[in-house]
DNA sequence: TGTTTTTACGGGGTGCGTAAAGATA
DNA sequence: TATCTTTACGCACCCCGTAAAAACA
């Protein structure tokens, strides 16, 4: 009978390409990896890995059976979530993915939850939105909390149960003292080209789902920036901005929060929703339970 | 992460109750089948056992995960049928059941399978078709022949396969030299009445299918045999007849079969069909594909 | 030369069966 | 007393990490 943990491997394996990261993943060394592989192949009956010296790829057999195995390890997953679920104790290890802008609201509130739960481990990583999704249903995480910049959430499906934590405005962001701040009244088209046309433009980098929803709006509404600025963390965006740097979108609250900014609000109104992603099949695990319901209260709607 | 091999026994434990059984079905020592359950009751984090000295029992926490159990073993089977298939070799362990009346006609195939692939064992046990179905779904055949006596066999459905080997009519058998033998035409309600109220009536045990559709067709006929005999085997009955015992409803394969046996074909028809059963999760397995070939070579439509 | 993978080897852990004991009908 | 279950114990096996080697960029 093939081996779960083996599967697990090879699923880790598919997901990542190279044994060394697997074995890094999985807490194994490459050595361990390589034996289990091998192991699987022997157990399978067939080549599931061609092998070079230099690099190691699945064979369409690993590729099926790694398929295979992503089923496995999701009803085994389900039944170990039913069974914490009627034990009911918050315990085990559960592992978080943040954007680093909205880790600093969360961690407290995990730490917090981790103070009274002593048997629960929380490991907590910063990644970027595009690939939490991924990452989640990799089982590299077992809950994400993400920000999603596009008029409409994505739809639950393929074993991702995805719950909308809050809304939030996007303003443009301009030094307090600046003239343009001051003047009344929303920035519609006209008064976004007068503004971005005058003013350095801040923005993060290419394929950050900010940066995407900015260019698509400055697009949009005809609005040319002499000068384009690129910078990692909206939070650094915001103390440019404040330092006269030049402008940029942001969200309401990171606005506020930084002193010397003004925030205008665009027409027609951009938003962005923070989302936590968790795998279906652990819905019911009550500490990951817990950790969702931290990280509602820490970015929920009432913040 | 829980254990494959203790869900199996979990699996197996359910379906029988008892920690002694289920280590004979698997190969095992009962104190192996008992230190596993205990493990995984370790891993589970929660009771799945009542254990009194003498009778051990499942927690509904216990019936539970052996549910998830048999679907976590279902997509490991599926996985383990693909590869296989990817080989396409045949080889293996494959359990088969057949009813006693047929194990005759299917054993010489095997064995022929057999010789021809020293890779593959094949287990063949006999039993009841009433059962069956079920112990395939448990794992503990792979492959069941069986025959249903009634007039539509049992749909696919719950994972279970099933295959169509041959329809047969079923007949009134009557010692060759008996006067209403000779007499030319079927034998309709009339003469069904007036043949069975004069003879020992001979059929299988109760709780048989041939014993529950022979019944059926007296009563609703108004027939009533003086004397009902109950054995076991319908090549016992077809000997029966030949002595001059009484008579009984047989199939007509083996009616003809038997000297100083002959039959009446009943109005309306009656028939039973040979039906083989697999795991939908197995339909790929080769080895269990080639067993089936060879009982449809054995028992199907052509013979 | 540095990275990736595999093989050799040793130690620790796990799982099995045998044997014995406990418990119950 | 006979059966079912559990515990004690020892042995074999398996798995992982360390170390070294091989292959390739």
């Amino acid at each position: 009978m093939l081996d779960l943990r083996r599967l697990e491997i090879l699923h880790r394996f598919s997901a990542r390409g190279t044994i060394t990261a697997t074995a890094a993943d999985l807490g194994y060394s490459p050595s361990a990896v390589s034996q289990q592989l091998a192991a699987l192949e022997r157990e399978a009956g067939i080549a599931l890995i061609e092998r070079t010296a230099r690099r190691a790829s699945l064979t369409d057999a690993g590729r099926e059976l790694a398929e295979h195995a992503a089923r496995i390890l999701d009803a085994v997953e389900s039944a170990e979530s039913r069974m914490r679920a009627r034990v009911g104790a918050i315990g085990g290890r559960v592992t978080v993915s943040c954007i680093p802008a909205l880790a600093p609201a969360l961690a407290p509130h995990l730490a917090e939850l981790q103070r009274g739960h002593p048997e629960l481990t929380v490991v907590a990583h910063e990644t970027g939105s595009t690939t939490a999704a991924a990452a989640v249903l990799d089982r590299r995480y077992d809950l994400a909390v993400i920000d999603d910049w596009s008029a409409h959430p994505p739809a639950e499906g393929t074993g991702l149960s995805v719950h909308r934590l809050r809304r939030e405005d996007i303003v443009l962001a301009l030094p307090s003292g600046h003239p343009l701040a001051e003047q009344p009244g929303p920035a519609n088209a006209a008064r976004l080209r007068q503004i971005v046309g005058d003013r350095t433009w801040l923005c993060a980098p290419a394929g950050q789902l900010s940066r995407a929803a900015g260019d698509q709006r400055l697009t949009s509404v005809g609005a040319v920036p002499p000068r384009r600025w690129e910078f990692e963390g909206l939070h650094v965006l915001a103390a440019l901005v404040a330092a006269g740097a030049g402008v940029a979108f942001l969200p309401a609250g990171i606005a506020r929060e930084q002193a010397g900014v003004t925030g205008l609000r665009p027409v027609p109104r951009m938003q962005r929703t923070i989302l936590a992603l968790t795998r279906t099949t652990t819905r019911e695990d009550p500490a990951i339970a817990a950790c969702l319901q931290a990280a509602k209260q820490a970015l929920g709607s009432g913040h």
